[in-house]
DNA sequence: ATATTAGTGATAATTGATTATCATATATCC
DNA sequence: GGATATATGATAATCAATTATCACTAATAT
């Protein structure tokens, strides 16, 4: 039988095995938290060397899939880049991909999943839908001057 | 002045490099042009080969950069996959990724981009949209049997 | 038919993201 | 405090997609 090591105040999830506090861990799931749009690892190094925290590529993605697999975040690709990932606290919503400056910014807004699912067949099966929308965001469209003109 | 080799039929395009006939370059074309759905060089490589042409990896990157290039094909994104390759004369629509068979299907329908344009900031511009939908496919979602059951 | 040179394909190389390894640090239990 | 085992991080390894290389083939012009 092997020791468990049950957590003081945790409910002893099966599915997370933390079986001590993962202090990293949890820096990962501020930095997203404190985030209003989705961030790619890299985005997640930087921030936390920009607050002094150290931390390893490993330990982000470690942070990330574990993040996934308890469902507290999910992944959302934008073009061909990597994936970013944010919390599903935010709720549901889409993106838009500024084609100049790359950023990436949430859009709060949805038309609805029952007027997509009225675009697929009947024998088709719609579980859900992604929707991506691209441009210039406002400091790239602005009037001749970039953000930190 | 350089020797520019001028096609028989062809209008001359700059943009091109056109000097002479590109057999393997029109038969990618071809089998864009007969698919139902977006494409990745992969299907590409084996829909050739089903069909007898022998077909280099390189040369299907090569066709399918320089059909972009000329605007003549789009590269689509799904996903995390690869890019997969469509002719524009398929006109604007979206996607279905089936989630079990990994299939994607063309859906006819769009909903306009003027109800997307309505989500974003007043200072944004955008300039288009892309929607994936997913779930399963008849095949998979079907009666309990796959599709050559 | 011959010369020229773009097109092709087998293969190697590259690129970038992600994962594995493993020694070390450290939270928790005793 | 000391023991134990997990979390961490530096680094190497992996993996997939794409691109570069380069010798060779073959389409055109003459």
């Amino acid at each position: 039988m092997r020791k468990q090591g049950a957590v003081q105040g945790g409910g002893a999830q099966e599915i997370i095995h933390r079986k001590r506090r993962a202090v990293q861990r949890e820096a990962v799931q501020d930095i997203l938290r404190a985030s209003d749009r989705p961030l790619l690892p890299a985005d997640i190094l930087r921030i936390a060397a920009e607050h002094g925290r150290r931390l390893g590529v490993a330990t982000v993605y470690r942070a990330l899939r574990a993040l996934v697999e308890a469902h507290e975040a999910v992944s959302v690709f934008i073009q061909d880049g990597p994936r970013r990932y944010e919390l599903v606290e935010r709720g549901h919503h889409h993106h838009f991909l500024c084609q100049k400056c790359g950023s990436v910014f949430d859009i709060s807004g949805c038309l609805g999943k029952d007027l997509f699912a009225g675009m697929v067949p009947d024998d088709f099966r719609m579980e859900g839908h992604e929707v991506t929308l691209y441009g210039l965001c406002a400091g790239c469209a602005g009037p001749s001057m970039p953000p930190e003109g």
